[in-house]
DNA sequence: ATCAATTTGTACCGATCGGTAAAGTTGACC
DNA sequence: GGTCAACTTTACCGATCGGTACAAATTGAT
């Protein structure tokens, strides 16, 4: 029952490059211009497929959230690793994500969070980002509440300041890679935050 | 010898008004109708006083420095007290800023760093806000190195890791502050900062 | 009182912003 | 081989962007 003409564009792949775009420039700072430019189609196409600025903003959010945060996240839940092993693999993969050279420097969800305030970004589009952000310090807290070797080193008993502690680092790192700061600078950081939470490596 | 009409505005408490609209939306979000409307002066005279919206930013970055920046560095050099006391206070004073309900959240140069890569903002002012940032990179690393209490735990031999792990805490600190924690939550994370250090209170 | 210097408000410039209407082009189905 | 739905192209919309020309208004010096 579906006819017509098919799609010229590969829609994943226009998606992926609305995602870098945002992710270099931001919500506010990306433009119609350069987001049809980089994703190989014009305008009209672009609100066909994806509705309108807004709308590809959010489903260019997820995408990074479901490609680029699920893929740091497998690191903390590793079986027959120790914690501290565990929490050093996955602000490895943080900080490379955040200098490599084939995608834009730091990170996406963090630089559209600092847009929230002040700039006028659409409240759906604020929501998303607040959203993402959150999956990571709620996979944290859980991290530090529940896992044996966690509550061992007492770390259960203020999850949320230790999590808080982690984003921050995350956070920060991710505005110094994007600053210029090479990973080879950014990486021993993280002997500093390990050590941060009372672990020993 | 010099005369003609007088200016009709403070021309500091402008510029104060200026860096409020840049610390709360950055260089390339900041339009010249808010900034106007913020110094309560009209376009030309913004002209006559400052140049262009580009030699504003400069020196609403300068006054940034001198008044914000060089605030905290204080605490950082006060005698008769122990250097993780010295840290405490002027991370304290830090967050205590980026969380202060009477300016913008987070941080003036976190926040327009983060434009450097990708947005379109003049060389210039790109090269400003790196020269302020440095300044408190420049600062902690001359701590560590010189300060003796800093050389007694062996801060000193690598001052650069160290003083980069300071400069990442303050930026995430900023980046989560500007995303809406609450200065209670983000005090905690000072303790795991100090502690990251190598250093107890 | 007059003149020169300076700031003010208004009105405008070309360029770009996000978004869209309408016409042209393509391809799957009967 | 039509037919028609869907996609693509071009051209345009009003609003806003940073920046400025111009004339009215205000000042100090002569």
């Amino acid at each position: 029952m579906a006819s017509g003409r098919k799609l010229a564009f590969d829609k994943q792949k226009a998606l992926e490059a609305a995602m870098h775009v945002f992710w270099k420039k931001g919500y506010g700072g990306a433009s119609l211009a350069e987001l049809t430019d980089s994703m190989g189609i014009n305008k009209p196409s672009l609100y066909a497929a994806f509705g309108n600025k807004e709308a590809l903003f959010i489903q260019a959010t997820d995408y990074y959230a479901d490609v680029i945060g699920a893929k740091h996240n497998t690191f903390l839940a590793q079986k027959d690793t120790p914690l501290s092993l565990r929490l050093k693999l996955f602000l490895t993969s943080i900080i490379k994500g955040q200098c490599d050279k084939n995608s834009p420097k730091g990170c996406y969800i963090s630089l559209c969070a600092a847009e929230t305030e002040g700039e006028d970004i659409p409240q759906a589009a604020q929501q998303k980002i607040l959203e993402v952000s959150e999956l990571t310090h709620k996979a944290l807290v859980k991290l530090f509440k529940e896992d044996a070797e966690a509550k061992h080193y007492k770390l259960d008993t203020q999850a949320q300041q230790h999590a808080c502690f982690l984003m921050a680092a995350m956070h920060g790192t991710a505005a110094m890679a994007r600053a210029g700061k090479s990973q080879k600078a950014l990486m021993p950081i993280i002997d500093n935050v390990i050590k941060g939470l009372g672990l020993a490596l």
